[in-house]
DNA sequence: GTCTATATGCGGATAGAC
DNA sequence: GTCTATCCGCATATAGAC
């Protein structure tokens, strides 16, 4: 056995979200991965046809984890659970900002993320109490995605006006009851 | 004259902003930019210490070019206005994505950007009738940029829930007199 | 499954001549 | 201000041996 194997495919998935957050989108390659391993980059292609594969399925990854987040939630009035999985998504997205930038890259919408996507409209259209109200949903997600993307971009300032989460989040589901 | 002047500090800004509207982000080199301009790559250092600085005078340019778009609205009520505001907002982010995302990059908030945030936060104050209503201002924008990212990134499908953005819009300024 | 060696391409940036 | 020549580093990916 001259060549035994060194890596299982879990070990492969958890060192690339280690690089990633540590590192960045920049600190994730072939070379580095492969390194971290303790193997050389030409032996990942074993594991992954190509780089492109290898993301899709941390994009699979993070899809799952956050879905889980949000669908784990307290009980509660509509209001207050839509309230708690937005905080989650938020925690989400910081607590892994490269993988969370990597998801929201063009992506075909299915398995995993099309699994999330249910998710958030479920958790929306109980609040306006319209089944299927993609127009919540989508104004929901804008917010939500939009918020974090300025937020981790340093855009609001070292200690910036993070009260416009709550003052957006409050609107928002006012606004969707108020002006159907 | 063996090496006779065929540039301009304007001809360059051009190009570039050309080459990142027809090649994205990937598509503006410092040598796709020389050969746009008929000249070498070593040569564009004189202009611009190095491709940062590059960077940072298009960041700059782009928010001139959009703050003049969202003064230069009709008169009307505020809410009016601020509407104007917003579907100006995102035509120029879908009419120069790759600007539009350079300039949502981590930047340092001064000059033309701090310029651009008081536009924003003028009109979206005069809707709340409160001064200097940070909090709604930063909803507001990040609704905005939220939705434009996922627009852009295709993640509402080719024939996507576009009425979002108007459930959105007219919600969050709902929100905002109700929930105050 | 892993290795070494290599092909191929891209990018930013500098030195020094004209 | 522009040029040629070049250095340097990084990346994805393949060929073929063990």
């Amino acid at each position: 056995m001259p060549y035994p194997t060194r890596t299982t495919p879990a070990a492969i998935l958890e060192s690339a979200l280690q690089l990633l957050e540590s590192g960045g989108a920049d600190g994730l390659t072939m070379r580095s991965l492969a390194e971290a391993l303790g193997i050389k980059a030409p032996s990942l292609y074993r594991h992954y046809a190509d780089r492109a594969t290898l993301e899709a399925a941390l994009v699979a990854h993070g899809a799952v984890q956050l879905q889980t987040m949000l669908k784990e939630i307290a009980e509660g009035t509509p209001a207050a659970r839509l309230r708690q999985a937005a905080e989650r998504y938020r925690e989400f997205a910081h607590a892994h900002p490269a993988l969370y930038a990597l998801m929201m890259q063009p992506q075909p919408m299915t398995g995993a993320p099309k699994a999330l996507w249910n998710t958030v409209l479920k958790l929306s259209s109980a609040v306006t109490k319209r089944d299927d109200d993609t127009a919540a949903a989508v104004a929901l997600w804008a917010f939500l995605h939009g918020f974090v993307s300025l937020e981790r971009q340093g855009a609001f300032g070292a200690s910036g006006p993070q009260a416009g989460f709550a003052t957006g989040l409050t609107a928002l589901m006012v606004g969707f009851g108020k002006s159907s």
